[in-house]
RNA sequence: UCCCCAAUAGUUCAGUUGGUAGAACGGCGGACUGUUAAUCCGUAUGUCGCUGGUUCGAGUCCAGCUUGGGGAGCCA
C-alpha cells in the first residue's frame, strides 16, 4: 500500500490496480441511491481534485461518509481503477474512508458555498487557499519563485541575502517602517530634547528595506553577477490594486555591465519564467483562462517568441504627443510619466510590454549613470498592458565625482552612504540591475487583478489581519 | 491622501412613489441517478454596517462615522 498524491492519480502516474492512499479535503459529495458516494478531494497538489467512489457497503458509510461536507478532511484508501464515468481518466474504489476532522457547522464554513467574490475570500484569508482560484495562485506563485531561482542559477547569478534591517534612510523609494524597541509610551530624550536613538537596539534610526539594492551593489562588485529576492517594505499609503505595504522583488546586479545588458537580462527572465509557467502549471493556467482571463495564455505564448520593444524615453514623448489622444495630464518633455500615459504605450501603441529607456535626470533617482546628453540617466522601465510598471532599472553611476555631483544635487545625506561611495573608489565598474515586482509579475501571469490576491495574506493601509 | 461607488440571509443579489423582508446558491430533510459545481421536491434563514435626524411610519430620505470596491497620486 502506498500514499499518493492527488495529483500522480489523475495522471496514471500510480498504476492501476495499486492500492494507495491519499490524504486531503473534500470539495464536493454527491450521492447516489444505487449505492455509491462521489467525492472530490483535492490535497493542493494540482488543480484537478480525484473521484473518490465509495458504495454504501463500506461498514462507516452512514455514519461518517454521508455526513461528509466541503471542507471535511479524509483519508481515502483503495484501488486506482480506470473512471466509469467521463471528466476524469483515473479514480480510486474506496475501501476505507477515515474522517480526520469534520466540518463542525456546515451552514456557517464560510467555503462552503459555490462562488465566492473574490472580496470577500480576502476577508478569510486564513481560509481562502481551500478555494480554487487562490490554490491556483498559490501554485502558480511557487512556480515563478523557483523558476526566477532557476534562471539566474543557470546564468551564474549568486542569490544574496541582503538585510531587511537598514539605517540607510536615503534610498529614496518611499517612506519607511520604523524599527525599533524603544518604549514608545515614555521615549529617551537628549538633552535638545529629540529622541534619543543612541538608546536603542542599535544605536541608531533603522527601519525596514524599501529595496536591497545597494547592498546587492556590493556584492556585484566582488562576485560579478548577484541577485536579492525578498520581502520589501513601504509605509506609503498608498491604496491601489498594485501597491503593497509588504511585497516581495527580485533585485540583479551585473558588474562589468550596462543599461542594455540590463534590459536582456530583464527580458530573458521573463521569457524565461513565462515559459516555466507554461510547462508546468498548464492545469492553472487552463483555470485562468477560463475564468479569470481569455487571454493570460495566449499572452505569455506571444511573449516567450518575440522580441520585446525598447523605446527611448524622448521617443515615447513623440508618441504621446502626437498620437491624438487627450489626456488628463498634459505631456511634454520632461514630465513623469502617468498611468495613463503607460497604458497607452502598452497597451494601445505596442500591445505589449515594452521597456522605456533614458529617462530625464530630474525625474530618477540620485544612483542612476548620467548619459553623454548631459540631461538623462541611463533608467529603464518595463511597462506591462494592465499593470503599467512591472520592472524599474538602471545603468548605476559608477564615477565617484559624478555620484557626487547628483547627490548634492538632489540633498542626499552623504554620511550614510560612505560605504557606498567606497565602491566607487576602489576598483569601480560600470554595473547595473533592476527591481523586479514579484506580486505585479504573479498578477500579469495569472490575470489575477489585485495584487492582494496573489500574495497569501496582503499587508496594506490599514490592513494587517492573520 | 484625493475623487467616485457600495454596504440587506452563510454567500451572490433583488427590494417600486417611505407602509413592517424576498430569490438563487450553499445548509438541512426527502426523491432519483456511475455521479461530474448532478437533477427534482420540501424546509429554516435576518441587529437591513453603526450613530443620529426627518416622519404617524425608514432597508428605502438626510447627516456623520465605519468597512469594502474602483480610479488617481507615489512606486515595484
Amino acid at each position: 500500500m502506498s500514499l499518493a498524491t492527488v495529483a500522480d492519480i489523475i495522471a496514471g502516474k500510480v498504476p492501476q490496480g495499486e492500492i494507495t492512499t491519499v490524504k486531503g479535503w473534500v470539495r464536493t459529495r454527491r450521492d447516489s441511491k444505487a449505492g455509491i458516494s462521489f467525492l472530490a478531494i483535492y490535497d493542493g497538489s494540482g488543480f484537478d481534485p480525484v473521484q473518490a467512489v465509495i458504495a454504501n457497503t463500506l461498514e462507516n458509510y452512514n455514519s461518517d461518509v454521508l455526513s461528509l461536507t466541503a471542507g471535511c478532511s479524509v483519508a481515502v484508501t483503495g484501488e486506482v481503477v480506470a473512471s466509469q464515468g467521463k471528466g476524469q481518466s483515473f479514480e480510486i474504489q474506496a475501501t476505507k474512508v477515515e474522517v480526520i476532522g469534520l466540518v463542525e457547522d456546515p451552514d456557517t464554513y464560510p467555503m462552503a458555498a459555490k462562488r465566492h467574490s473574490i472580496e470577500f475570500l480576502r476577508e478569510v484569508a486564513h481560509l481562502r487557499p481551500r478555494t480554487n482560484i487562490i490554490g491556483a495562485v498559490a501554485r502558480v506563485r511557487n512556480t515563478l519563485s523557483q523558476a526566477i531561482h532557476r534562471f539566474y542559477h543557470e546564468q551564474g547569478y549568486i542569490w544574496v541575502s541582503t538585510p531587511l534591517i537598514t539605517a540607510s534612510d536615503c534610498e529614496g523609494a518611499g517612506e519607511m517602517f520604523r524599527v525599533s524597541t524603544l518604549d514608545n509610551e515614555n521615549l529617551p530624550r537628549t538633552d535638545a530634547g529629540n529622541v534619543d536613538y543612541d538608546k536603542d537596539f542599535f544605536g541608531k534610526e533603522t527601519f525596514l528595506t524599501v529595496s536591497g539594492q545597494l547592498n546587492a551593489e556590493a556584492y556585484a562588485c566582488a562576485l560579478g553577477k548577484v541577485y536579492t529576492f525578498g520581502p520589501t517594505f513601504r509605509a506609503e499609503n498608498s491604496n491601489t490594486t498594485r501597491h503593497l505595504a509588504e511585497f516581495w522583488m527580485v533585485e540583479p546586479e551585473i558588474a562589468f555591465a550596462d543599461l542594455s545588458d540590463a534590459a536582456d537580462l530583464a527580458e530573458a527572465m521573463l521569457k524565461y519564467v513565462f515559459k516555466a509557467v507554461l510547462e508546468e502549471r498548464p492545469d492553472d493556467m487552463a483555470f485562468f483562462q477560463q475564468r479569470v482571463d481569455k487571454e493570460c495564455i495566449s499572452r505569455l505564448e506571444q511573449m516567450v517568441d518575440s522580441d520585446f520593444v525598447r523605446m527611448d524615453y524622448t521617443d515615447a514623448i513623440t508618441i504621446l504627443e502626437n498620437c491624438g489622444k487627450k489626456f488628463e495630464f498634459p505631456v511634454s518633455w520632461g514630465v513623469d510619466l502617468s498611468s495613463e500615459h503607460e497604458r497607452y504605450l502598452a497597451e494601445e501603441h505596442v500591445g505589449a510590454p515594452v521597456i522605456l529607456q533614458n529617462y530625464p535626470k530630474d525625474i530618477k533617482a540620485f544612483y542612476m549613470r548620467m548619459n553623454e546628453d548631459g540631461k538623462t540617466v541611463a533608467a529603464m522601465d518595463v511597462l506591462a498592458p494592465g499593470i503599467g510598471e512591472i520592472i524599474g532599472g538602471a545603468q548605476r553611476e559608477e564615477r565617484l565625482d559624478m555620484l557626487d555631483k547628483r547627490m548634492e544635487e538632489m540633498n542626499i545625506d552623504v554620511s550614510h552612504m560612505e560605504w557606498y561611495r567606497d565602491l566607487r573608489r576602489y576598483g569601480t565598474v560600470p554595473h547595473a540591475g533592476f527591481g523586479l515586482g514579484f506580486e505585479r509579475l504573479v498578477s500579469y501571469v495569472t490575470g489575477v487583478q489585485n495584487i492582494r490576491d496573489v500574495i497569501p495574506f496582503p499587508r496594506a493601509p490599514r490592513s494587517a489581519n492573520f
